[in-house]
DNA sequence: CCACCTTACTGACACGCGCAAGTGAAACGC
DNA sequence: GCGTTTCACTTGCGCGTGTCAGTAAGGTGG
């Protein structure tokens, strides 16, 4: 409490004086500098003295004189992050830990500039998936960031931008219940207006999809997240003639199947479901739910190849094939 | 592609000199030191100047000059990260946030050390969820992180190391279960091994409920995530007359769930069901999933008020009550 | 004996910033 | 007219690291 308030840090000079050496050569035998002859003895006598003490380099130092600092930076949405998005980030990880890259993700605080986060940690390039305006990309351009990969910009695809295949998931939900012979199908829509940046690209695909298959427009319902709200929606649904439903994700899938159970609709005979996501809970539901899948893990390749090549100047890779969708099909549909 | 390789950072000397003074003075400006008078004109001369050359200041350098980082690293588990982790980050984030702290999550790469990865950002506090050994600690201490936070140790409790509250999730389904008659109980363990440091400690609480309550010792059985391989299960439950089954977490549940349909079994007659975590799933399950919640908010104000008065040397609060356990009371127990 | 090379180091600078201490000029008190 | 205070700044140091450019000691060739 009195003598010593902060343990003062262990630096490389705190080694030097222990081993009898310069500084510099101490950073030469822990960095392992090539055309740099240092006998055993005195390479020994260091790496002893660093154990002694227990030095630990200051990564904060090193960033600075190296001027870059190999942290991707990832800035969540502020919608509930469910299993896939883990996943993505645990794959995204491992694929940048591969090239020498640390991943850090920031969960957004509620009513806190964005910038002040990328500004507290000085990331070599950012990765987010809301849609940021010019005079931020410039801010982040001025502060030393190399590479911003955005996903989900529904505007103008910038430099190093990318969507995610979101119209993809919804094309595949319509084109499978299409191809089960359903003629009119819904849009289970959800109910958090966070989640509109996702679920509108979604519908669009679904829209699209329905439109170059002559069927009518899909109708859209937004499903509050209530078994009786749900039941009402499907009641509604089965009277205008729609037999099959393409739900944003999973949740609101198994809503919808819980909305079936209290108006005693037939699953999937009266109406088919389809859900997005592929969560734990979807084989358990009753019935099954069939639900179109992204590969987290090639998406997550992709982004890490985007942000390594973004580093090293090269231009981008190209965007992933369609494969990356994929249709699990169960007994809802 | 020729002239500028790297578009050089912009630095405040660059701003002092464009606005005609001192970097010092700039500094000044910007960090509104107290004491120091700076006319409106200077001042507005080189907010100008911030403004044309799009300065950003360096996080590093500020950190390196400052000795501490305002950053706390949370080093996720390698286990499925759900909803419940989400909202979780998110309380954290923002508690931190009211701070000045800045919250980084670290999905852990595979086969990739963590001493690699608080060595590259350098924190002020770590948060994390295993147990964590003296060298690795001892380590952490000497590159300069003040605080360290783990979660989830069962063996010793030491500096501002927090519990949270596993066992009483167990304790609070068992009690639940023999409230509503229920003499002889299973336990539905999940079968990732990873999920092992989360689960023993809940079914440890499952335990001394039960040995407290004057029941026998809960029936554990390993539920494979498959419907037939949980009807199995379930099966051999009813056989031995268990009458109520307390599960890892929701996803669990509903395995269990799928299995009684399949069995036969009726639900909460025959046996009843809960869960933990209350997933946005649970209430659309069939019958609805009766679960046990921790308040997340809760649990993260209090990692949070524990990371703050470490930083700044006071001691630690003392632990939140029993109340941010609640039972969710829905129809399969 | 000196030129020359290798070995094993060390001195000093730069990275970008905050801040303690100083400095010249103007204003003020008596 | 001179000492003192206030104003509006600036000079300079240090944070901990990587690294370029030396440099003294020792060996080799002629």
């Amino acid at each position: 409490m009195t003598a010593e308030q902060r343990p003062r840090r262990v630096t490389s000079a705190d080694v030097a004086r222990e081993a009898g050496v310069s500084r510099t050569t101490v950073s030469y035998v822990l960095n392992g500098t090539p055309h740099q002859k240092i006998p055993d003895a005195t390479r020994q006598r260091i790496m002893h003295a660093v154990e002694r003490l227990g030095y630990a380099p200051s990564a904060t130092a090193r960033a600075l004189q190296s001027g870059r600092s190999d942290v991707v930076l990832c800035l969540l949405p502020d919608w509930p992050i469910g299993p896939a998005m883990g996943t993505l980030l645990e794959t995204l990880s491992t694929s940048l830990a591969a090239e020498g890259l640390t991943l850090y993700a920031h969960p957004r605080a509620a009513g806190r500039p964005v910038s002040e986060v990328w500004r507290s940690l000085g990331p070599a390039a950012v990765v987010l998936w809301d849609e940021l305006d010019d005079t931020e990309v410039a801010a982040m351009r001025a502060a030393g960031i190399a590479v911003t990969v955005a996903l989900l910009s529904p505007t103008t695809q910038r430099q190093g931008e990318l969507l995610v295949p979101q119209q993809r998931t919804g094309r595949v939900q319509a084109e499978h219940l299409a191809a089960t012979g359903r003629r009119l199908i819904g849009y289970a829509y959800p109910e958090d207006p966070r989640l509109k940046g996702f679920a509108e690209p979604r519908l669009e695909g679904v829209r699209t999809a329905c439109a170059e298959l002559g069927l009518d427009a899909p109708v859209v319902r937004t499903l509050p997240m209530d078994a009786e709200a749900a039941a009402d929606a499907v009641r509604a649904w089965v009277a205008e003639g729609v037999t099959g439903v393409c739900a944003y994700n999973d949740d609101v899938a198994l809503a919808v199947l819980a909305g079936t159970r209290l108006a005693g609709v037939a699953v999937p005979g009266d109406l088919a479901v389809v859900g997005v996501d592929d969560i734990p809970a979807a084989p358990f539901a009753s019935p099954p739910l069939t639900t179109v899948n992204a590969e987290q893990g090639v998406i997550a390749q992709y982004i890490a190849a985007l942000v390594i090549r973004g580093l090293s100047g090269k231009p981008a890779p190209r965007r992933p094939g369609s494969d990356t969708i994929h249709l699990i099909r169960r007994e809802s549909a």
